[in-house]
DNA sequence: GCTGTATATAACTTACAACTGATATAAAAT
DNA sequence: ATTTTATATCAGTTGTAAGTTATATACAGC
């Protein structure tokens, strides 16, 4: 699964959001997504499994609980393509810029009627 | 539709990646994600549509043809997430690395045996 | 006015992700 | 030891997004 469609699921944004403050056990996630979204406890466990295996959460047992906490690495890929492609098409936007700038969108669109 | 889970389907990814390069039209759009993807030329063309509903790109007719292209500000919803929300966990770690340069780790979490 | 391209839409099918309820596992409390 | 609490897993169901084929629309060239 794909970093970008790990994300796409409103649930585990929600729940991405609620670790991004600090390490908070699986119940208080349960907890607030459940009353949120209406969901059941295996449901949000399932996600968190998600979210683990996807690398963006990392567990920590701490007796009968599991700490849970975000791993900012797994951002990375998102942010690399983000960057990567914003890059690209401010550049194609700018050189359309200076093509205009130089006059010489008249001639190769068919201009005036 | 969220914007992330617009990005979350690889089809529209790599569509998005082909118009970053500027304005084409969507026949070589079709071509090159028919070939890459083997899908369809109206499975094409409704990923078009939805990245069109979606705000993340722009046609504009010339004769037969449909030019899309990027609509940048579309992503500024994503870039907007990612950034709150990592602001968020980089403070969290920051307090607590202070936390632990203070040395207040052993009582809170019962120390040593 | 036809014929051929280019693209979109319609009707239908299908795979799968996201649930549910039931149950297993393991630690905590009594 | 038993019961309760916390979390994970299993088996099964279901809604929907993404695809397919067939067809409509509209422009381009003859």
């Amino acid at each position: 699964m794909n970093a970008f469609e790990i994300l796409g699921d409103p649930v585990r944004r929600r729940i991405v959001e609620l670790l991004a403050d600090g390490e908070i056990p699986a119940g208080a996630v349960t907890e607030v997504i459940g009353t949120e979204f209406g969901i059941s406890q295996p449901a949000v466990s399932a996600q968190l499994r998600v979210l683990r295996e996807a690398g963006f959460a990392a567990v920590r047992p701490q007796g009968a609980r599991r700490l849970y906490a975000i791993r900012p690495d797994a951002f990375d890929e998102v942010d690399a393509w983000l960057t990567t492609n914003r890059r690209r098409w401010t550049q194609s936007l700018d050189a359309l810029d200076t093509e205009i700038a130089r006059g010489r969108s008249r001639r190769e669109q068919g201009g005036k009627p």
